[in-house]
DNA sequence: GATCCTCGAGTTCT
DNA sequence: CTCGAGGATC
């Protein structure tokens, strides 16, 4: 009987630690997180019951240690070095170059790897079973985390294969996948506890918990990339071969490791990982080439703390620090306060940085960001640059919470904040110059009148002068206006009056967009457009006859109401009348049954090697389809370019289907015959 | 009343 | 690109 319920429990036992190796070394899950659940709470009763079946590599026991009062020091027996770091395509050639001089090789195969932003730890096993584990520390020294580690799931507690080593220490990268970071974080402002900057901060806060309770709760992985001993032991010639053999070990190595020939196989691996980047599911800040033979990287030997032979190359950062050196606050066309950090420039992702928003009130207070602060500032794959946290151990004893000013920082006008909503804005209306400059930059801009070389510089000038406080006012601008103004020649002046009357015969979607009324945008000034044909009847048009119009409810109808009822709003629009502008709407395409894409609707995302962003839009509508903004179920279709964003994660998970320029092309063309 | 889909608005730097 | 919010739909 005795033997019978031991059996079981191994059975129980080995099946665990395959579904185990399966989901986190083969990537491959065989089995539900219920069904292995249940097996795990049958384990746990049967181990329960009969302690005496009770073993220390059991799944069980990953879980329930007792809090440490602190963490013991651990001599590495091997020390842990560090890797030289190359941030040019010349470093990398130079590296390649030096590696070939001490070599006497004109080519040289190299093992490729992603380098993991995580934490590096060694794992030691004897005769196959976890026995410590340990960080990294000053390389020679870490703290023992054994309790913590024997939580995280992707690692074993018993080697697979027969036979194992006596003893092997395994080097490795425990780290957390952003999804599960994206889940702590939630969680974490769900219990109110503060959250992680980064996937590498909270894989760190979550291995040196003193408590392995709480680290078991955290999903942490872990990826293999070496040992610390002589690998010749184990008979074997090559670090490729090394991490080959670490995975029949059952211990996971990430699957995006290749072999490079050459300088050129290197950079080739650089931009496959770097393109690839944003769909992997860890956070990575470069690569590292390692030379693959592994007594060519024994003649190669060591300088310093580093291998000769292995080089870290790294993307730019995409995270940074640096200090809010003052929170300014920014009115925009419809009067919004949008706070902006000031920030002392820093380098991130490639681009200087001194600007950063703060959104608004509610996100400020909820980051709690101060003048005098040391921040932590990304821009990750999105463009845009964010302030995503402060450093509370450097924050200034005498930094104070941000208030926001009550009063328009332009007009002076009170600030008013309505109730359910998230932004204040300055109640100044086109009194505050803030405003009435922005109004004016948002007629100019590109997708509204499209008036060359009528930008935000001089919009500025030309409101200051008091040249120009209306649209209307711009067609009455006189050349002799303009030569008079600073930076502005003749040939500038003529060109900017002639953009100006290429503009009196903009479209009257642009129009009806330019004007800048409240919550009327690109697609719903086309939509106006279209219902009533000429400005004078939309100037006319009863809340009622606006509900009319499909996707505008109560609240576009009141704005647009409300707008031209404004008698100063009525005069401007009669003055561009009277100015000359003849806006028409742009000839409704003939909605050919035959047009290709009828009824579908596209999301762009990345860039394509052939088309504009607004070609390819252009391209798509011109076949009657439609461009969207965001990836949902009823999106037809997702066109991916270089570098793609968020959008196609969203994509995939959705299952919508994706393609590229060249099968957009073919679906966009005429039917033939 | 809840949920999903879109649109609008604001934003950085070269 | 992301958020917030308007509108439509169940």
């Amino acid at each position: 009987m005795a033997d019978l319920l031991a059996e079981h429990a191994e059975a129980l036992r080995r099946r665990l630690e395959d579904w185990s190796y399966q989901y986190y070394v083969l990537d491959a899950p065989t089995v539900s997180d219920a069904h292995y659940d249940a097996a795990f709470g049958e384990l746990q009763r049967l181990e329960a019951e009969h302690p005496g079946l009770l073993r220390s590599d059991s799944p069980t026991q990953r879980v329930g240690a007792a809090p440490l009062p602190e963490f013991a020091q651990v001599a590495h027996a091997v020390p842990m070095l560090s890797l030289s770091n190359a941030f040019s395509v010349a470093e990398v050639h130079a590296f390649d170059q030096r590696v070939r001089d001490g070599l006497g090789r004109d080519l040289v195969r190299y093992a490729t790897e992603p380098k993991f932003d995580g934490l590096a730890i060694s794992l030691v096993y004897e005769n196959g079973l976890f026995v410590q584990g340990a960080t990294r520390g000053d390389g020679t020294h870490g703290e023992d985390v054994t309790a913590n580690l024997r939580t995280v799931r992707a690692i074993p507690l018993r080697l697979r294969g027969d036979p194992v080593p006596a003893r092997l220490t395994v080097r490795g990268e425990v780290l957390m996948f952003k999804r599960d970071f994206a889940l702590l974080n939630e969680r974490q402002v769900a219990n109110g506890d503060k959250t992680f900057a980064n996937p590498r901060n909270a894989a760190a806060g979550s291995l040196r918990q003193l408590d392995p309770r709480v680290t078991a709760g955290r999903r942490l992985r872990f990826f293999a990339y070496g040992i610390a001993e002589s690998p010749a032991q184990h008979g074997l010639d090559s670090h490729s071969a090394v991490l080959d053999w670490l995975r029949d070990l059952g211990l996971p190595v990430c699957a995006e490791r290749r072999v490079a020939v050459g300088a050129p196989g290197l950079l080739d691996y650089f931009a496959h990982i770097g393109a690839l980047r944003p769909s992997l599911p860890f956070e990575l800040d470069g690569v590292v080439y390692k030379v693959d033979s592994l007594t060519d990287q024994q003649r190669l030997g060591f300088i310093a703390r580093a291998p000769r032979f292995a080089l870290a190359h790294k993307y730019p950062a995409e995270e940074a620090n640096t200090e809010v050196l003052a929170i300014d606050v920014q009115v925009g066309r419809t009067g919004a306060l949008t706070p902006v950090a000031r920030l002392r420039p820093v380098s991130v992702g490639g681009v200087t940085v001194s600007n950063a928003t703060l959104h608004n009130e509610d996100e400020l207070r909820r980051k709690d960001i101060r003048v005098g602060d040391h921040v932590v500032v990304r821009r990750a794959g999105d463009v845009i640059p964010e302030v995503v946290t402060f450093i509370a151990a450097q924050r200034p004893a005498q930094a104070e919470p941000y208030r926001m000013p009550t009063r328009c920082p332009v007009c002076d006008s009170a600030v008013v904040r309505l109730p359910d909503e998230a932004v204040a804005r300055c109640s100044g209306g086109l009194f505050c110059p803030a405003q009435r400059k922005q109004a004016l930059v948002h007629f100019a801009s590109r997708r509204a009148m499209d008036i060359e070389g009528l930008g935000e510089k001089l919009v500025e000038q030309l409101v200051d002068a008091g040249l120009a406080d209306t649209p209307a006012g711009l067609y009455r601008l006189q050349l002799d206006q303009l030569v008079a103004l600073d930076r502005m020649g003749e040939r500038s002046a003529r060109n900017l009056l002639d953009a100006l009357d290429r503009s009196r015969s903009a479209s009257l979607d642009r129009l009806i967009f330019a004007l800048g009324i409240r919550n009327v945008g690109e697609t719903t000034a086309r939509d106006l457009a279209r219902r009533f044909g000429s400005i004078a009847a939309l100037t006319e048009a009863s809340e009622e006859a606006l509900l009319q119009v499909r996707d505008i409810g109560p609240v576009v109808a009141w704005s647009i109401r409300q707008f031209f009822d404004e008698p100063h709003n009525r005069a401007v629009v009669h003055a561009l009348l009277a100015a000359g502008l003849h806006c028409v709407p742009s000839a409704a395409e003939p909605l050919n049954e035959l047009a290709p894409l009828r009824g579908k609707t596209f999301v762009l995302t990345g860039s394509l090697p052939a088309l504009t962003r607004d070609e390819a839009t252009a391209l798509i509508e011109a076949a009657g389809g439609k461009v969207i903004g965001s990836v949902s179920r009823k999106t037809s279709f997702v066109v991916a370019g270089a570098e793609p964003g968020s959008k196609l994660a969203r994509a995939l998970e959705l299952g919508v289907p994706v393609i590229d320029e060249q099968q957009l092309r073919a679906l966009a063309a005429p039917l033939q015959g």
